[in-house]
DNA sequence: CAGCGCCTTTCACGGATTTTTCACGACTAA
DNA sequence: TTAGTCGTGAAAAATCCGTGAAAGGCGCTG
């Protein structure tokens, strides 16, 4: 609902802002609002909810998630994104009890959606 | 130099006074209050706080803040930014004991919101 | 000019925080 | 059981930040 107020000179997929449930992403600051309540994230905690964010609904791989925020190929054996995607749902559960959003798709990867905790109708997360 | 800097937005009225919790600052005076209490504020304090007063709530990263206040390219290994914010929390902290007003963000940068460390006697209404 | 006082800039150290890496255990599938 | 996948606490390594204090400037006073 809110339209964002500006510049139409930039790429027209380029928001500075997203929006997943009452997550509010603002790409240029670095900045996270839960509710309008500010998050403290690390940088690599920021990156790794931008990623996921950017494709909400869809499945995005551990190698794909290591592409887009470490950069260069993930060594066999890293965990580091396992690690960042457990902060980060710490941090998110922390500010939103109510809410999942990062869903785990074994073999596969994570899967971003904000999703109440409560009901879980809408699939089978054992793929 | 200029009394006040002119702001580097298009908003329709420039104000003259901007609040924040029990902050009064006074752009064209260069005075601040604290509950009415004039505080004692070096130029460069000064406008470290009014830069970080203008954007409320938002993230303002160290070459951001740089730039505004200092103007050009801040020089990497720099720390004029983290010491004047440290100069200013503790003339901040001195007059409001129970506020706290600037945040960091590890990595990203300082955010300026009232924000009440222990007492809650805040005008209760976003505003 | 010399002495002061205040402000700004720069330096340095130690603590705080983040990032990376490791390890263990739960879980799944054959 | 055996192998592969995940979640996560915690140690180790790397950065980032807070801040006291030194150093340099500038204006004022005697």
């Amino acid at each position: 609902m809110a339209a964002f107020p500006e510049s139409s000179q930039s790429a027209p997929e380029t928001p500075e802002i997203l929006y997943a449930g009452e997550l509010e992403i603002r790409l240029d600051e670095g900045l996270v609002l839960a509710t309008g309540q500010p998050l403290v994230l690390s940088v690599r905690e920021f990156e790794v909810l931008v990623a996921m964010a950017r494709r909400l609904g869809a499945i995005i791989s551990r190698d794909d998630l290591y592409r887009t925020v470490w950069g260069g190929e993930q060594r066999p054996g890293d965990r580091s994104v396992d690690v960042y995607v457990s902060k980060l749902r710490s941090k998110l559960e922390d500010a939103l009890p109510d809410r999942r959003f990062i869903h785990t798709h074994p073999g596969f990867g994570y899967r971003f959606q904000p999703q109440p905790s409560r009901n879980v109708y809408t699939e089978a997360a054992s793929g």
